[in-house]
DNA sequence: TTTTTTTGTAACAATGTTGTAACCTGTCTC
DNA sequence: GAGACAGGTTACAACATTGTTACAAAAAAA
């Protein structure tokens, strides 16, 4: 291999790296892994209020989460121009992929909560 | 999430709702996935050095992460009285068992990486 | 004799994160 | 005119977490 492609190489394995980390800092915030499991329970847009009412957490941590996830291309948000505002969130296509491995933690994490009760 | 799944979320008690927060909450530790993928890579027993050195971070916190994942079972602690001392960490069963849903959930962080990059 | 090694722990300052309370829009209802 | 509703935002105080530094122990190597 040339000096130049393993230079790239090495490049390419940092920058990869550098993407790993964001994505495993952004799953490991609060509430993000309970996020993902709910909207992953039920297919259907989830409006705000709703997601909020499943995870239990204050609107504050909740809009930051959802943020995170928008600009991070794992959710979609949608808002209508009704009165009261609706607006409603679904999963992207890249965060629908990423379901098989969730229903797989989550049924780690039931079995062992069975377990352990 | 299988429709199994669901009906045991929601036949949950309220005592094993708090373990599955337990659960989430300890996974979304700074570093958690991190200490377990790294483990789950090399099957053979890990000393502290190693593990510090493959996920980059201060005794410190790797100390408290060992401590914390010690004590929910998922890693046994063998200290052997070497001079200067040697202590290996292993995966238990239950956290073997964990081993396919990481590895599918690393394998979609690195094809997202990989898309993104 | 001093240094080196491994695997931590203790204290603490700096930094990061959270929830609370207040507020906002814009209509429809009482 | 005064709520009420959904879906937030902002400021801020309280709280949690992190890394740094110092320290330990015990024997072998320099």
């Amino acid at each position: 291999m040339s000096k130049e492609q393993s230079q790239r190489m090495e490049a390419m394995c940092e920058s990869a790296r550098v993407h790993v980390d964001h994505l495993l800092v952004m799953l490991s915030k609060s509430k993000m892994l309970n996020i993902l499991y709910v909207m992953n329970c039920d297919p259907a847009p989830m409006r705000f209020s709703e997601i909020k009412k499943r995870v239990d957490s204050s609107s504050t941590t909740i809009a930051r989460r959802l943020a995170e996830l928008e600009a991070s291309g794992l959710v979609n948000r949608k808002a209508y121009a009704t009165v009261p505002a609706t607006v409603e969130y679904t999963l992207t296509k890249d965060a629908i992929a990423l379901r098989p491995s969730l229903d797989s933690l989550f049924e780690w994490v039931l079995n062992r909560a069975d377990a352990t009760a």
